[in-house]
DNA sequence: CGAAACGTTGACCGTTTTCAATTACAGTGG
DNA sequence: CCACTGTAATTGAAAACGGTCAACGTTTCG
């Protein structure tokens, strides 16, 4: 029933917690969830919206940590630090699921099995941060575009399900969406991705040649 | 008297398990530590070395999912897994810890404070990702060095103790090498850093101006 | 004592970002 | 039902920036 993936650790950490002990918290743009320096009480999930996580660097400078977008959770080190590290404001109205830190902590005492669900939630989270990570790696707009298509894509012929704007996309990727528009655009011209409204199927490189286009003399 | 920092993830996972559980594998350049499909049978540690997670796409291409350097762990997300999803190579000969899975997953229900312990060293680690994957979004190389030294920056004058070398901290920036020395070489004219042997100190933005060049006309 | 890795800087070239402009919709309030 | 507004999708042109290649001094280490 949730909007959120279901083996995602926002959803999970939602799953864990009774309904009744769980909160929303709507927020105007600008407004904050907790400040830097506040005693750390809970983890949270954005429903809607977005929020930035943004600590005063030493140098007087602000730095942003995340920005968790809807479905994410974030602050989950709050679990064991005794205060926030970092302000959280909302970027845009958001609604923000509250998931008190002393409820999270008993659960995990209280019932081994649950905790260890947690663990597992956050070593796939894990898992999936380096994934995104290793994928900045990759320094040409059109290799990223193709190997985070062949990150999600499955099937026969291989294929992906859109369900997010490109522009978004664009972001995760660490790219202009127009870099993105111009990469599909030149994968779709050498024949290596086909895009059918929201589904973008991969060629198997199968045969080489084909995508020599003309050359001169 | 490890010589991992004694609150990353290596560090617990080992800590976690009686020397007596724990095996080494020494493993020569292009080795493997598991392949894909294999059954799941531990989370590793790379003591020495460098160890490459990558797996066949979809479209039969190779895609790299992490890279492992030493003090790292690897593969956690097989605590939760029946098979590995991907390979893991040795890039450089390696030696590399063993931490079987069963042992693990059995002090995790036997000892739920320890289980927690894992569960807040992941949480750490999720949030140390973030930190470096919103680093990526920073575009100019320039601001992407000074936001990683703001980073890791403290005290009064803030400032950061080097215990690398450049070359593999251009890595984790996600540059080139030269692309660093010249940011560093900038921001160092524009006196927004100093460097000192080993260390960079971080200079208050303080009163604007200064840093304003000739300019024509 | 050499080889290999690190540190540093210059020049050039290719790619991306930026800036701009255009089309296509989806939702909205009258 | 229709202008009206905002976002998404595209594509072009120019500028900026980082990658690559090259060269060189320095340090490290077996």
């Amino acid at each position: 029933m949730s909007k959120f993936s279901p083996d995602s650790l926002a959803a999970r950490l939602i799953a864990a917690l009774p309904p009744s002990r769980v909160s929303r918290l709507r927020l105007d743009r600008g407004a904050a969830v907790f400040r830097q320096g506040d005693p750390a009480s809970a983890v949270y999930v954005v429903e809607a919206g977005r929020v930035q996580l943004k600590r005063i660097s030493a140098d007087g400078a602000p730095l942003t940590l995340h920005v968790a977008d809807a479905g994410e959770s974030f602050a989950e080190a709050s679990l064991s630090a005794t205060h926030y590290h970092c302000d959280a404001i909302a970027e845009t109205a958001s609604v923000v699921l509250v998931l008190p830190k002393a409820d999270l902590l008993t659960l995990m005492t209280t019932d081994p099995a649950r905790g260890m669900a947690f663990t597992l939630a956050f070593a796939s989270q894990v898992r999936d941060l380096r994934a995104k990570l290793e994928l900045r790696n990759v320094r040409s707009a059109k290799e990223r575009v193709l190997a985070w298509l062949r990150l999600r894509a499955d099937g026969d012929p291989p294929s992906v399900l859109l369900n997010r704007s490109w522009t978004l996309i664009a972001e995760e990727l660490g790219l202009t969406r127009e870099a993105v528009y111009r990469a599909l655009a030149m994968l779709e011209r050498e024949r290596r991705i086909g895009r059918r409204d929201g589904v973008i199927s991969l060629q198997r490189p199968g045969r080489r040649s084909q995508h020599v286009s003309l050359r001169m003399r």
